[in-house]
DNA sequence: TATTGTTATACTCTATAACTATA
DNA sequence: TATAGTTATAGAGTATAACAATA
């Protein structure tokens, strides 16, 4: 058989589509993301509720998973590994509602996530061309939501 | 207890970041797809192989997952699928490879897929200001590999 | 020796329905 | 009556390891 080299472009029609590309580009963005997180033991998501709960310490899981986008239903199993690993805590507002607070290792680890995060976002946004950088964020806050 | 207008900012310092705002964005988009592609009976992955199928009909399973960047692994259980749904028939190249074609019904429900592909694309730009449109794809393209 | 197709398996994120208790 | 927290469950996408057969 021959070789591979060439025959196949690796690039299609598909490429040429926004939704497509940006399907595909924060597909490869995130698993970047994920790689950097795990050397914390960190998902994703849990770096999003830490951030959020490092902001405002009085924000119930209901709360919380309106900002982040994320289903009430989802949040219990997010925060009980938050929880587990000794980075957030429930406190009861009343018999209905609790806080999540962000325990001392939390706070401290908060502040990894966030060099973390901003490494990334650097790296992310040098991978753009100067001239497209300043039109990135408001596109893409034109489409989520 | 208070009514929950105006104590929940809905916003946090995450939607300043581009790499979050990538990830809410593709989820928006992405469920919307999904919703659109549904009435097709269809995945999203699924429309994207009967795309690149379209364009070259000598492709084998390994050569569609390099182009969509999925892996080799995770292919025959989406051919599978589109072979019990009609749309593409597996054709031994040799005894090791085969080509993945489509059916007749495939090529009807690629014209359907491709109606269902630019019209999503469409309304994905015009939510976009138009001053950043045309920066958004060549910024996309730089961060997808 | 590298590649093809495949199976098995698991993880992450997301989504819906439904229940209990409380505001 | 609406909301908070929860459980159970499922779907979709992605990832790794491993194997047999063939190029």
């Amino acid at each position: 058989m021959e070789p591979s080299e060439a025959i196949l472009s690796l690039d299609s029609g598909l490429t040429g589509l926004p939704g497509y590309a940006l399907r595909r580009a924060a597909n490869t963005m995130m698993a970047e993301l994920a790689r950097r997180l795990a050397a914390l033991d960190l998902r994703i998501s849990d770096s999003a509720v830490l951030q959020v709960v490092g902001e405002r310490q009085d924000m119930t899981s209901s709360d919380i998973g309106k900002v982040l986008d994320i289903q009430r239903a989802n949040m219990p199993a997010l925060l009980d590994r938050l929880e587990a690993a000794g980075l957030v805590r429930r406190e009861p507002i009343d018999r209905k509602s609790q806080a999540i607070v962000l325990t001392r290792r939390g706070i401290e680890m908060l502040a990894e996530v966030r060099r973390v995060l901003m490494a990334f976002e650097e790296d992310l946004m040098a991978r753009i061309p100067a001239r497209h950088r300043p039109h990135f964020l408001p596109a893409l806050r034109a489409l989520m939501d």
